[in-house]
RNA sequence: GUCCCUAUCGUCUAGCCUGGCCCAGGACACCGGCCUUUCACGCCGGCGACGGGGGUUCGAAUCCCCCUGGGGACGCCA
């Protein structure tokens, strides 16, 4: 164990999307591979967005991921006090002040100083204020930023960066209702909780400044940053619902396995030379802040495709059949009477990109009959395929050795009797048997449907050539 | 508008720190071919980038400056 601490603060206002997975995931892979403690933080101060039901989505999919945390989840609700104490703390030392400025006044002065041309910042009317202009008068805390000067942080990432301290503003910690707000308390949890090196998205570079000079007013020491570069759609903007799904579970149910998401997402701004596969096991060990690049990636959906198709082909038979159960079962398929669905698992690996695409073409095992495309059938199940039908279905009913050779050599043995080339009537026997013209290997379709299957299907597509 | 970050094929990136091995390598996508009973897989090949301009240097993708492009932040959201 050592003492480094990390974690992962997601606010319970909707699902775990694309980018908020891969902060967990860096996240969680150097907590590991420095066997170091990976914290869980629920940032639900703001009450009226914040939901359960998010609370559970993000744990769901964090789950299914793999990124398991050490301690928590800790909820920022239920640590009001905490907060509370500590704005008081900056009140009494007169590093924080109450400000009575309403709503109205501050977007009128926003827009005033974006209209000249400089940073929509607050003015500081109430900084030297000495008492409220009424006794009951509603008011906000703001933190006293530094007014001269710069702030430096080395970023893991990014490297120096510096801000003058004069773009920074008096924000508000204490809301009029009295809650805290996000700026404060992700410094005073990240303090009370021992984290020591916060890796978070590149859009809090900015906030950054302003959270500094709050550790040193409380006397915490001040963490090392690692800021991570965005996530970007295909238009280099932001990346958004329009760019096709950004939620973690979305691609769960798109039939995408965790372990292709967890892998597209760690390429996707890190890298180790040339390698593109990485187990989970891999990237902990080879996952480091240094091979973060610095530059915003675009979310390639293709390659995303092509790892799962990668994962599929690679993956335990055993382990895919069991995941497919549930998307056969939304075709409303059940593989209760049909046959072996690892070894139907198996013909379809190298053919099928997710387990959506694998559950429509491992379908025609499981339908109890064959569900005929018109245009195949009219195309291969004609009258003159008759004679290779019964001499197939005589030597299928006479094989004792239901394996790949013994069905090789009974198709070779109605070569041999009719004089005709597989090529000749084996798309009919496809037809026959799958109901369409693209399937996998016809051997090992007739194989894992197995001989009585097989034969049932084969005597009910000769009834129907005339 | 102001501030911050950033810049290699369409996309993800290697190389950049420690200039020459780079007329820039890999992967996805795309295009051709091979394999083949279908569809795929696989294999082989092709297309394709150092944003622009100045420097520094014998030599720059690599170092410096400017420009331009892209992203982010500017909330009693996080």
């Amino acid at each position: 164990m050592s003492d480094l601490r990390l974690r992962f603060a997601p606010s319970p206002t909707g699902y775990l999307h694309i980018g908020g997975a891969r902060t967990a995931l860096f996240n969680y892979l150097l907590a590991k591979k420095e066997r170091g403690t990976f914290i869980l933080r629920i940032e639900d101060t703001d009450v009226a967005r914040s939901t359960q039901e998010s609370v559970d989505a993000i744990l769901q999919a964090m789950t299914w991921l793999g990124l398991s945390y050490d301690e928590g989840p800790y909820y920022q609700s239920d640590r009001f006090d905490l907060y509370k104490a500590k704005v008081q703390e900056l009140l009494d030392k007169g590093l924080a002040y109450r400000c009575y400025c309403s709503q109205e006044e501050l977007d009128a002065k926003r827009e005033a100083a974006m209209k000249s041309g400089g940073k929509p910042k607050y003015d500081g009317t109430c900084r030297e204020r000495n008492r409220p202009p009424a006794a009951d008068a509603p008011f906000v805390v703001r933190f006293k930023s530094p007014q001269d000067g710069e702030v430096t942080f080395v970023d893991r990432i990014k490297g120096p960066i510096t801000f003058r301290n004069e773009e920074l503003d008096d924000i508000i910690i204490q809301r009029s209702d009295g809650t805290p707000t996000y700026n404060f308390v992700v410094v005073v949890d990240d303090a009370e909780m021992g984290v020591n090196l916060i890796i978070r998205g590149d859009d809090h570079v900015n906030n950054t400044p302003r959270q500094i000079p709050m550790y040193t007013a409380l006397g915490y020491q001040v963490p090392v940053f690692a800021h991570v570069p965005m996530i970007l759609g295909a238009d280099k903007s932001r990346l958004s619902k329009r760019h096709g799904a950004t939620s973690v579970m979305a691609y769960q149910e798109e039939g995408y396995l965790p372990e292709a998401l967890v892998n597209y997402l760690a390429r996707l701004g890190w890298s180790h030379g040339d390698q593109e596969i990485f187990s989970m096991a891999e990237l902990i060990e080879k996952f480091s802040l240094e091979q973060v690049g610095r530059a915003a990636g675009v979310f390639n959906p293709e390659k995303l495709l092509w790892l799962n198709a990668h994962y599929i082909k690679s993956g335990d038979p055993e382990r895919l059949a069991t995941l497919l159960r549930e998307f056969l079962a939304k075709l409303g398929l059940s593989t209760e009477n049909g046959p072996d669905l690892p070894a139907a698992v198996k013909t379809l690996q190298e053919r099928a990109r997710t387990l959506v695409e694998m559950a429509e073409g491992a379908a025609f095992y499981y339908r109890s009959e064959v569900e005929f495309d018109a245009e195949a059938a009219a195309k291969f199940l004609t009258a003159d395929k008759r004679t290779p039908f019964e001499a197939l279905i005589r030597h299928l009913e006479a094989c004792t050795d239901w394996s790949h050779d013994g069905i090789v050599a009974a198709f070779q043995n109605v070569m041999d009797e009719t004089g005709l080339k597989l090529g000749k009537f084996g798309p009919s026997v496809r037809v026959a048997l799958v109901g369409c013209t693209t399937s996998p290997g016809i051997h090992e379709v007739v194989e894992v449907l197995g001989q009585t299957r097989t034969l049932v299907r084969l005597r009910r597509a000769l009834e129907l050539l005339n």
